[in-house]
RNA sequence: GACCCCAUCGUCUAGCCCGGUUCAGGACAUCGCCCUUUCACGGCGACGGCGCCGGUUCAAAUCCGGCUGGGGUCGCCA
């Protein structure tokens, strides 16, 4: 492949924003495009609107992009290209094809119809435009989206222009545009838009959400490049679960639907907890350990080798990290508190049996839960009751709670003196009722 | 309103381009059962779909047209 036959797309977010669901899922088709057939992957950054633009969307939107696994080849900023784009406005000015008008420079968009070839949706035909003239050099001098685009990308030369449907409407306006300026036309491939639950756009109170919100809410990168690679394409063979990495040798942005797609939360949880139980037990733990740090949820002075046995207990059974800051409370406790739904268990006294059972674990030396749990089931078996008729009032005594992770593996993880010291408390809670 | 896009289970999709092998396959969710000390995992199963009407054809989810429905755009925002 020559040089000028390379491929080379680009995202271009407007920093006025966080990167959100569907801005991430573009970058994404785009950038696995580019992987795929070896081309460049350029990211210009829309700020032309020098009021609406900010540092902090700005930083958010690269911080996002590494985080879930890309990289660009090459970066612009518009804000620095103005004087280009007012030079080529004043080309159009002086062949006649753009004028000035209310201190602003239109162009001029009369066609009879044309015809627009899409990647994704075949051909598209308009058959005319609502408007007859478009700003392409607003009054205050900088210049307007569908001008600045089009000069861009084709100094940059884009040979394939990927973003969202909703920019549909936009491409006639543009080709005209590069016709008049001479330059070539691109190929475009206009995605599918990501729904809302309810139907219409992603928006506000959902999709709006930006991509480090969801980090925040305990997803992981992979996770939820894997999820939105689902969004629009397939890799066939009833496959799911897929790597940024195998994705980037299958791609093709031609067999990206035309459809578009409605965001489940709960399939983005699955695929995450499937991520989480495919980490190795040190992948989760560096990752479960980073994300409660960052979120306060461990105490400062937190044992490594505890923290690890305490982790273990749990990366089966979460959906995301954020679930771990529910779940691990009990390991670090205190004093456990009795959530109100075990008063079922709570009502019925077995002080006299859960009196010879701390007893006997007293009396077990190594405390790993093979051992435990075959002095619990001893125990039990002695009295005459199911090892389950112990085993609820014992998880309650040691979380709090009526669920929870395997009771023996949490009795190791605790530790024999825990354990005989929350035993003790629920049969003194027992006792002070009945006194 | 104008222009444009789209249409397979509740949701994401495979199949559609190259019509018969599909009384449509998978996944999420839901509901059962099994495993089991709870929850989750895992296993098994159930539920559930080609929007409608015409046409082409021996044969249509697959091709064509219309209708209906959904979506997008009509800013000196991007």
């Amino acid at each position: 492949m020559n040089k000028d036959s390379q491929l080379r797309v680009r995202f271009a977010p407007s920093p006025t924003g966080y990167l959100h669901i569907g801005g991430a899922r573009t970058c994404l088709f785009n950038w696995l495009y580019a992987r795929k057939l070896s081309g460049q992957f350029i990211l210009r950054i829309e700020d032309t609107d020098l009021e609406r633009s900010k540092k902090e969307y700005l930083d958010e939107i690269l911080e996002s992009i590494k985080w879930l696994g890309m990289n660009w080849d090459d970066i612009f900023y518009q804000s620095k290209r103005f004087d280009i784009h007012r030079e080529y406005a004043e080309k159009l000015i002086s062949s006649g094809k753009a004028y000035r008008k209310e201190g602003a420079v239109f162009f001029k968009c009369d066609f009879e119809s044309i015809e627009i070839d899409d990647l994704v949706r075949g051909k598209i035909i308009f058959k005319e435009l609502p408007k007859k003239e478009e700003v392409i050099i607003k009054s205050d001098n900088s210049p307007a989206y569908n001008f600045s685009c089009v000069i861009d990308d084709a100094l940059m030369k884009i040979n394939c222009v990927i973003r969202g449907e909703d920019h549909i409407s936009n491409t006639p306006k543009q080709v005209l545009m590069y016709q008049a300026l001479g330059f070539e036309v691109p190929k475009f491939a206009h995605v599918p838009l990501i729904l809302s639950p309810g139907g219409g756009r992603l928006s506000k109170r959902f999709g709006a959400t930006s991509i480090r919100e969801y980090k925040q809410a305990g997803y992981l990168s992979e996770a939820i490049v894997n999820y939105l690679l689902l969004l629009g394409w397939s890799p066939g063979n009833n496959r799911e679960i897929i790597s940024l990495d195998e994705a980037k040798d299958i791609f093709d942005i031609a067999k990206v639907n035309k459809t578009g797609a409605v965001f489940s939360i709960d399939k983005l949880k699955w695929v995450n907890a499937e991520y989480i139980r495919g980490k190795t037990l040190a992948e989760f733990i560096s990752l479960a350990r980073q994300y409660l740090e960052e979120n306060n949820c461990l105490p400062p002075d937190v044992d490594n080798d505890y923290l690890e046995k305490v982790l273990n207990l749990f990366k089966e059974r979460v959906y995301t990290l954020a679930d771990l800051k529910d779940w691990i409370g009990f390991c670090f406790a205190k004093e456990i508190q009795y959530a109100p739904e075990t008063e079922n268990i709570l009502e019925n006294n077995l002080s006299k049996e859960m009196k010879l059972l701390i007893e006997r674990f007293k009396a077990v030396d190594d405390f790993k839960s093979e051992n435990v749990e075959s002095e619990f089931r001893k125990v039990a078996e002695e009295l005459g009751v199911k090892a389950k008729i112990l085993v609820h009032p014992s998880r309650v005594a040691l979380t709090g709670k009526k669920i929870g992770p395997g009771l023996f593996e949490t009795m190791e993880v605790l530790g024999k003196d825990k354990v005989i010291e929350r035993l003790q408390k629920l049969v003194n809670h027992w006792g002070g009722e009945h006194v």
